[in-house]
DNA sequence: TTATCCATGTAAGAAGTTACATGATTGA
DNA sequence: TCAATCATGTAACTTCTTACATGGATAA
């Protein structure tokens, strides 16, 4: 899945400009894709190059011409094509949990920090899919509906579980504090694998 | 965040040779990162020339020597500075959302199987999970807690919630069938924006 | 006998981001 | 006056993946 079937997809629900299309990903995708300009654009003049969309130019005072794309029958086609796949395997890069799987090498303090941030972060993106699961067509609420339930489930966990890592972190450190004649970790050694 | 990063960390737990990390990533990282052998090696080499990591020949009959590498104490500052820095935010690719967002250009019994599947996965990684909270820092731990809770509830919004994609399918079909003479698509016209 | 594990590495290519160029309009 | 919105586009760069090269050992 790359931007040339998002672009596709996100014509397939009304015609629209490259900057449109950036902004409509931005309201209804933006919790699990997005896309910068520097890729929608080649990617809009690649589409229709092979024919997946149309394009009409509207003038605009002082502006560069509006280019207004529409999908032909051809790129619907292609669109469902590409849906009719098996899709590929979620890919997830949470900078936070690679902080959390580490805590103990960061103060308590911060760490505690960390997760004060990412629960507030989470209830600000429960309000906007609550707002979200109003509008769009059937699908877009029902993945709306999906978001919300990651994020409400994510932070009833972070309430429930942060003195796991928050604790530990507390007793890394205890532990770094006396070890000052230490090899500069508070770590245990590498554990016995195998 | 970047491979070079997740090397040091991984090394943090202990030493261990290029083919070594790609496995640890597996086990414990692979639900929100991964990381190909093709990035890792010249990562660890780079990681090397800047001292951030040493790293022993160990010998092997009819093989290439395995080097196994530790942090230095650069690398272990480098590695707390990198994790001090506030996380980016998630970046979440899912081909499966997508599909649902376009569900009702799907026939209706695709879109059930993609969502029987998508269980299926998703149980699998809950038992998978749960395993791993048995085992590792508390910190671990905690991380693999975090990800069952995520599973789970998916789990959960799927089996509630699937019948509003699964019966829009079927209405757009059925609007299809119906639309011979239209213009291909049973889609109502673009929703008015603004 | 076929596949998987071990073990490292390179090169080509894909796909994207960031920063820039251009520039009027509008709201705080 | 400063930032944001609208509007398209290019070029340099980063980062990662995929495929290949090499090849013995071991398990199904």
């Amino acid at each position: 899945m790359d931007v040339r079937t998002l672009c596709l997809g996100v014509l397939s629900l009304g015609d629209a400009s490259g900057y449109e299309i950036k902004k409509r990903l931005e309201e209804g995708f933006s919790h699990f894709y997005d896309a910068s300009f520097g890729s929608i654009y080649p990617a809009l003049n690649r589409l229709q190059d092979e024919g997946l969309v149309d394009c009409k130019h509207e003038a605009q005072s002082k502006r560069p011409d509006k280019k207004v794309y529409n999908l032909t029958t051809e790129g619907r086609l292609a669109l469902v094509r590409e849906l009719s796949d098996v899709p590929a395997r979620d890919r997830i890069r949470s900078e936070f949990l690679v902080s959390m799987v580490f805590a103990d090498l960061l103060p308590a303090s911060h760490v505690a920090k960390l997760i004060d941030q990412r629960i507030a972060e989470h209830r600000a993106c429960v309000v906007d899919l609550k707002e979200k699961e109003d509008t769009g067509t059937s699908a877009q609420r029902f993945v709306a509906g999906y978001g919300r339930a990651f994020y409400e489930a994510a932070i009833a966990y972070l309430e429930d579980n942060r003195h796991l890592v928050e604790s530990e972190a507390l007793l890394a450190q205890l532990s770094n504090d006396r070890a000052d004649t230490g090899n500069g970790s508070g770590r245990q050694g590498p554990p016995t694998t195998h």
